[in-house]
DNA sequence: GCGACAG
DNA sequence: ATCTTGTCGC
């Protein structure tokens, strides 16, 4: 799951997109969208009421649900130890892993040898190095842990990608919606943007 | 008062 | 996340 926003005249949008891959395959199988206005302005901590109703109303839209839902932010790795993709994961109650592309919080420190952050002397997150220049950080969603997590991450990184693979599909497709007529807010034609964005994957994968 | 600060 | 000109490198 990734989000983008759209400014129009009026108001402010934002735009979910959930892919579903089969696992390990990697390969697109669904995609849904959600709308919402973001009720609040992004303040560093509570991402999760400004994105979770776009996200949440792209969620229901999934006929069967997904094993694993993949966050783009933190989870454990929060200052209340309840990020993005915790809030997502016990609201959907499913299982859920936060990827994030910087770090909000906690220290450095080592987990089974590996470069991770702590809070309260305990691994919050695992730092993976993607490349010379970028790595992600890990983490616990819910019902998943973090040796797992970081697992199954690793599983879904593709050679030059910096994201998992769902995680990359998502926001190339959030960023293209804003590009296509059946997907723009205020009254898209989502069963139709649907169908093209998951074409749109498919060419991706 | 100063630095840190997911998307 | 979004905006936004130019630039380095394959």
């Amino acid at each position: 799951m990734d989000l983008s926003y759209l400014r129009l005249t009026t108001s402010e949008y934002s735009i979910a997109v959930i892919t579903v891959l089969e696992y390990p395959s990697l390969r697109p199988v669904r995609v849904t969208v959600g709308y919402a206005e973001p009720p609040i302005p992004y303040i560093p901590g509570l991402l999760a009421f400004r994105e979770a109703p776009a996200a949440y109303t792209a969620y229901q839209r999934l006929g069967e649900k997904p094993d694993l839902l993949i966050v783009d932010g933190h989870g454990r790795s929060h200052p209340r130890k309840a990020g993005i993709a915790t809030h997502l994961g016990v609201a959907l109650d499913t299982p859920s892993i936060g990827v994030a592309k910087k770090r909000l919080t906690g220290d450095p420190c080592t987990y089974n040898n590996l470069p991770a952050l702590c809070l309260d002397d305990e691994p919050v997150a695992i730092i993976h190095q993607v490349t010379a220049k970028r790595r992600i950080y890990i983490s616990v969603g819910h019902r998943v842990s973090l040796t797992t997590a970081y697992t199954l991450v690793k599983r879904m990184l593709k050679p030059r990608r910096t994201l998992p693979q769902p995680t990359y599909i998502a926001d190339k497709l959030t960023k293209r919606a804003k590009q296509v007529d059946a997907c723009k807010p205020p009254e898209p034609d989502i069963e139709k943007c649907e169908t093209i964005l998951l074409e749109e994957a498919e060419r991706l994968a």
